[in-house]
DNA sequence: CGCGATGGCGTTATCATATAACATTAAGGA
DNA sequence: TCCTTAATGTTATATGATAACGCCATCGCG
């Protein structure tokens, strides 16, 4: 089972991280699998480097980190394995800092959205519907017909707000 | 008396867009004037622009706007100004285009907020409190402070939703 | 008034982010 | 096998943003 992904990612407590890292590639290879998308070794690894990561990177960041052991990559290798990832949802774009981050929440009944603490650089996605809810009242409201959010939210994550306390 | 923002920057219907201009600027004028700001001509042009767009408009579009009709300025002569302007709180930047549109909104109480019609382009800075609300109290829950939002919300406008109709 | 401090702007160069276009190779099905 | 399609390689370029430096206008002060 998965923890509420808030929990995890935003806590600066020591986790298992190999063992988050592998569950995000076997739910990887699960869902790719029963919807006929390939994860081919360039996507994959991509995506390992993201959880690796464990907070939002730049695309020429894991460009650099992929030539750094495979040789000499270009952008479009990077951005083409992003855009899969993305409409696989496997992963989601931080409009805000064009950074791109895991993705450990059923999108079932809610959109993505984050908690970006600006101190550690955690973003944490919370799964809660009430603030779906609130934007679906108001689009209704107002006659509009919501498609995609794009809702980030920064600050102070709990344990950077402690320690900043003097 | 300004009407709230959803209506106008959706609507499809015309209205008085040189008084709409006109509002902005003066109200910008005196929030400057209160504020010991100073809105020189270069800065009061980009404002303009901006709000002549009545769209979410491009960092380098406004440069080519300023070009056609006072020569070559350069990128840092436009980005100084939109640094500005933010600062100001006269306009806000839509990450999810790199774009940025004007504000005729109160802030005391709120945070800035959109829905964007992917079809006519245009975006609507809503007011209500309610979505700040649940952010709250929802960060409230996870010990987060929040500092700054970007709430943006794709979709169709109730007049792009009603002529898209079969 | 004369002077120095500051802020705004011009200018050049460069960095950072992302995509277009086309060639090549790999995978999968008849 | 051979054909089709999807994925990747490769080169070039588009688009978005900032660093760094120098000049000049404005303003406070002696
Ligand atoms: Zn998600
Ligand atoms: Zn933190
Ligand atoms: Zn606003
Ligand atoms: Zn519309």
């Amino acid at each position: 089972m998965v923890q509420p992904a808030t929990n995890v990612a935003l806590s600066h407590s020591a986790h298992d991280h190999d063992a988050c890292i592998a569950d995000a590639l076997s739910r990887a290879d699960a869902l790719c699998r029963q919807q006929g998308l390939r994860l081919t070794a360039i996507r994959r690894r991509v995506l390992e480097l993201i959880w690796a990561n464990h907070q939002p990177t730049k695309a020429y960041d894991l460009l650099a980190q992929i030539n750094a052991e495979r040789g000499n990559a270009a952008p479009p290798t990077v951005y083409r394995a992003l855009d899969f990832l993305l409409e696989a949802g496997l992963i989601h774009k931080i409009e805000s800092q064009n950074a791109f981050i895991g993705c450990a929440v059923d999108h079932e009944r809610n959109q993505p959205k984050f908690f970006i603490c600006r101190t550690c650089g955690r973003a944490a996605e919370i799964q809660s519907s009430q603030i779906d809810d609130v934007i679906a009242s108001e689009a209704e409201e107002a006659g509009f017909v919501v498609d995609h959010q794009t809702i980030e939210v920064d600050g102070l994550c709990a344990a950077c707000a402690a320690s900043t306390k003097s």
